[in-house]
DNA sequence: GTCTATACTTCGATAGAC
DNA sequence: GTCTATCGAAGTATAGAC
């Protein structure tokens, strides 16, 4: 059994109806029209639904709560996206893409490891992550979308901490993968329980990085 | 402003307007009868909601549908629950606890720092985790229990890992927390991506982790 | 102590007016 | 190309019958 939220039955069981329907050769492609990609409306609806995904989780995330922050009627929420699963998607697309360009700038400007610890240390974002994760769960359409993302900011971490740990001669040392899910693990554990308001140990754990890096950048 | 999720404003209105009419003295503390905490139908219940949130997501664990998992009527969740958020803080706290005591017995069998890192790795509930802290971001009443619990887990591991790196003699090396928080985070990174999908690198990763175990432990 | 009848709110989505 | 009127289903919660 598929998991499948509730609010969803009936979309997906009218998507396999119109699935059935263009099966037999239909020309009309579009069972309902859709916004322009560039109307100033959608990013307005783009921006409300990033801002309540944030602040009050993706539950939250509804057509109606998002249009009321974008001060907007709620039947343009699916005027501009087909169904709410689109929205999500686009949401998290456009930040995503965002992420990676501007990882890509920063190491291309100072790609040191301290550098890489810093832009993985930073908990802006950790909790948009946690939301998207978890919505990815059962929404199968997040899922496969974040997973490509996933891998996309992987590879272009692992060549940026391959590079950095080369320089030091300190590749065979400790694989630049494992160097990379450690550190992007021990952020994570840390972004999330500053969250939660259980900082014990933390401010250890960043000195002792800290000093580590120092001593590594020092050969 | 704090977070609510819109489903809950009316409770909260209603709940001020109780406390504001007990503040005159009612004897009354009850404005509504709860069932027993022994009843069978509160179990079945709090277990529908257990494998709901793990199936779909925290988004799916309504009344309704927790009812129909137990084969009973929605309007029980409420005999059973005042609230929604209070089926969810039940259904962690149960699950909690048998967590702590299960990594006590653990423990007390078998303390080895690979025992630690086994009991760690194992990305069951993973997924569990990420719904609540998803709905922790937003409803307090679930944070304050999440936090409560991280601070007794986290105890309970310091506690353990601290006994093991010293009996190796290298606690000064590495300070037990900082060893723990990366432990946990590699960790959570690896099951979060496996739930994605995204595997590469792991295997490399436990490789080395277990051969620096490995070497640790014949010291 | 256990459960049902019912109220009221919000949900996603479509059809069709401008 | 843009937006509104409206539908049917699902959401939480209470009051009161057994």
């Amino acid at each position: 059994m598929d998991a499948v939220q509730l609010h969803s039955i009936t979309v997906r069981l009218l998507s396999i109806g119109r699935t059935a329907w263009q099966g037999f050769g239909v020309t009309t492609p579009q069972p309902r029209r859709i916004g322009a990609t560039d109307s100033k409306s959608r990013a307005h609806l783009l921006d409300a639904a990033e801002q309540l995904m944030l602040e009050e989780g993706y539950a939250a995330v509804t057509s109606r709560r998002v249009a009321a922050k974008a001060g907007l009627k709620p039947q343009l929420v699916h005027y501009y996206f087909r169904t709410m699963d689109d929205l999500y998607v686009e949401t998290f697309r456009r930040r995503a893409d965002e992420n990676i360009e501007r990882f890509e700038r920063a190491v291309a400007a100072d790609g040191s490891l301290r550098r890489l610890w810093q832009l993985n240390a930073d908990p802006r974002g950790a909790a948009l992550t946690i939301e998207f994760v978890a919505l990815a769960n059962h929404r199968k359409a997040i899922r496969a979308e974040i997973a490509r993302y996933a891998e996309r900011f992987r590879a272009a971490q692992l060549d940026a901490i391959t590079v950095a740990l080369e320089t030091h001669g300190i590749a065979e040392l400790m694989p630049p993968i494992v160097a990379l899910l450690l550190m992007t693990g021990v952020s994570q554990v840390m972004a999330i329980e500053q969250a939660l308001g259980v900082t014990a140990g933390h401010d250890t754990t960043i000195s002792y990085i800290d000093d580590a890096i120092s001593r590594l950048e020092a050969t």
